[in-house]
RNA sequence: GGGUGGGUUCCCGAGUGGCCAAAGGGGACAGACUGUAAAUCUGCUGCAAAUUGCUUCGGUGGUUCGAAUCCACCCCCACCCA
């Protein structure tokens, strides 16, 4: 099986400008290609792993890809699919921004001499007159058109500010750009940038008189049709510091019984033939599926290490309530009151629990417990030594854990 | 610049002088059932030294015993006109 019937088979290509050519570039390893990153936060998050992993998959089979830095274009801010305006970053911010994902980046991707390329669109983009560059491209892009895009669809009700309305100029100048300098003839992206790309292969058609293509790959959706990757307290990052690897690990273990499939497929490398035999899997036997998916994912994105601890720690919190590698917290004697401290500021201090009110809520319903045992009075106090050493379990819910340990 | 309609808690949205920490829904959280799933049912959902106190209805001032609600000015958003 060649490279494009692997995408497509894996359920990630979304839509494509010409497959026959694309398929063909792309089998052929003929394809140079780009993938724009934005530096709209200091981690990157799933959606940009696809990417990455799609990279990845292509530079096997013999392409040439150049990541795009978003140095540039992350000054503007992208309005695709979005309701409401992002705040602006600051230049420090995006640079800052920047120097998290090329980090992050070279752990998947090798780069330098005959491998993939960096480069950042701030080299092009920040240096443009506005006159000239309203002369030299302006013609070419009809606001009729702009206006229709379907990525402006709900700014259309809400309001699009003229500064995200050029985001899209931008991102076709810098697919224009990047065919001058590196030849480069396809452009990949996640689905919601297919306008945006679009118009990128038009201003090359139309300024050179070239063809290049483009290509979408599927976003992650749950079977709800909301974008997977995402948590009530935001995404689910790659760098550890912001989303560790145990939660990741919870992440993947934890996806609706629907989802589960598609994920293994769209992210991990697993072979395919390998992944046909898990799709009959069902009812409890699903919950393996889930276990491989968040094993796999976690290796990847972190190590073979951070996944077996994780898996490790899930499998003891989960059947025996063993406690080995399980997510710690420390605290320091400061937060001791005469040498005690009570269940609802252990719960706030390990942050399984916010305030001391939601603390309050959860052990008068019965969520926590310490050690095993349930505790049921809110002014339960535990002293300062019971806390050192092996620490106390707290466990708030079924998959709130966290032990906590006195820092003396 | 002119006109109209708006800005309420995590989100949507009711509330137009006291009974308002603010209806209803969604989400989140906890409990039951389970498979660390979904669905369903129940509870709960501003903060704290907790029968009380404090902070919150775009902002700042004001009227009033009392303001999310009335007044003034300002800021922001959408639509229509220019």
């Amino acid at each position: 099986m060649q490279i494009y019937e692997e995408l497509v088979a894996r359920g990630l290509i979304a839509q494509v400008t010409d497959e026959e050519e694309i398929k063909e570039l792309v089998n052929k390893g003929d394809a140079v290609f780009y993938i724009g990153f934005d530096p709209t936060a200091d981690s990157l998050h799933v959606g940009h792993f696809m990417a990455l992993c799609l990279m990845k998959r292509l530079q096997m089979a013999g392409n040439k890809p150049i990541a795009l830095l978003g140095g540039g274009t992350g000054m503007i801010g992208d309005p695709s699919g979005k309701t409401d305006m992002r705040k602006m970053l600051t230049k420090e911010d995006i640079d800052h921004n920047i120097e998290c994902f090329k980090k992050q980046m070279s752990r998947f991707i090798e780069f330098g001499e005959g491998k993939a390329t960096m480069v950042n669109n701030a080299e092009w983009l920040l240096g443009l007159n506005y006159i000239e560059l309203l002369r030299e491209v302006g013609p070419y892009f009809s606001v009729n058109n702009m206006l229709r895009a379907e990525c402006y669809k709900q700014r259309m009700e809400k309001g699009l500010t003229f500064l995200e309305f050029n985001y899209m100029i931008m991102q076709s100048y810098d697919f224009y750009e990047l065919y001058k300098r590196y030849g480069c003839n396809m452009q990949f992206g996640g689905d919601d940038q297919w306008s945006n790309m679009l118009f990128g292969t038009e201003l090359i058609r139309k300024k050179l008189q070239k063809d290049a293509y483009a290509m979408t790959i599927n976003l992650l959706l749950n079977s709800e049709g909301k974008k997977m990757g995402k948590t009530v307290s935001g995404a689910v990052w790659l760098n550890r510091e912001k989303t560790s690897p145990y939660d990741f690990y919870q992440y993947w273990r934890n996806v609706d019984d629907a989802d589960v499939m598609k994920c293994i497929r769209m992210l991990t490398f697993l072979p395919l033939d390998e992944i046909e035999r898990m799709s009959s899997w069902e009812g409890q036997k699903l919950n393996e599926a889930k276990e491989i998916l968040g094993y796999e994912l976690t290796k990847l994105v972190h190590s073979k290490e951070d996944a077996d601890k994780a898996q490790e720690a899930s499998r003891n919190i989960f059947s025996a309530g063993a406690a080995k590698n399980m997510p710690q917290s420390t605290i320091d004697e400061s937060d001791l009151k005469d040498g005690c401290i009570d269940v609802l500021a252990l719960l706030v201090k390990s942050s399984l629990a916010s305030s001391r009110n939601e603390a309050r809520r959860a052990v008068e319903q019965g969520g926590v417990s310490v050690n095993g045992e349930k505790i049921t009075d809110p002014f339960k106090s535990f002293e300062g030594e019971e806390l050192l050493g092996e620490g106390l379990i707290v466990k708030k819910g079924k998959k709130s854990f966290k032990r906590i340990v006195l820092n003396k």
